[in-house]
DNA sequence: ATATTATTGCGACAAAGGTGCAATAATTTA
DNA sequence: TAAATTATTGCACCTTTGTCGCAATAATAT
């Protein structure tokens, strides 16, 4: 399943790499310039999870959202990282604190979703 | 508003009680021998939560899981622990272990919502 | 026993995601 | 460059989860 390139996979991305945010499909629609179909969408969004461009976080509003796997400020942002979640400016950003954690005898962790909830700097 | 005993009510706190796990409205439900009108569930699952008896989890299933607010094993668990959701029993759990991080600079915390996902120890 | 009002059931609704299928268009091949 | 291949899209439709309003029911207080 080789990918191809089209323009609204690329408008994706443009979002999501400008915003730094992590973003619910309907805040990434409303940031696009091309229109295209919600399905559209939540296919190229998931297509880029698999191929490892972006990630998925369900935040506690039962929502999905997604981020670019970038390095910010210079702190590589990888898999174990908190996402903190701002109740003023209703933005999900990946912050740069790793969860630690360590879990009783023969349990296996395979994934992680961690998000904190609060004032986010820009608005305390 | 004054609470008033109910059978449906007992019910559930039953069920939550006993399987001393995170569940589902629906998987309540199978558990029930009542039964009750969905809207009825939530609706007491709400209000428990409103009581500080129960608490809710948002998996990274974008569902709603409901667990007492018990001591297990001696341990309290308060807040502030990471949740367990077992890949192959489909169940969530209330660990012992508590969320520690840091924040940058500025941020308030306010709630935490932690899910780990893999295999637990009856499972492993 | 009656009045008060919390709780329930029903119906309807909205939002979030996903899927099948035919049409479109990005690559590949000739 | 034109034709063939097949990844991607749009559309329609569906499911699940969760909520809400309102009238009916039933738990408590009088």
């Amino acid at each position: 399943m080789k990918r191809r390139n089209t323009a609204t996979q690329e408008a994706v991305l443009s979002v999501l790499t400008s915003k730094r945010r992590a973003m619910s499909q309907d805040a990434i629609v409303k940031q696009m310039e091309v229109n295209a179909d919600r399905a559209t969408i939540y296919r190229i969004l998931n297509r880029f999870c698999e191929d490892g461009i972006v990630h998925k976080i369900v935040a506690d509003d039962g929502k999905q959202y997604f981020a670019v796997c970038v390095k910010c400020d210079d702190i590589p942002v990888l898999g174990n990282h908190f996402h903190f979640r701002c109740t003023k400016c209703e933005t999900i950003e990946c912050l740069p604190t790793l969860v630690e954690f360590s879990v009783p005898e023969k349990y296996v962790v395979q994934q992680m979703n961690c998000v904190l909830v609060g004032i986010c700097k820009d608005c305390s």
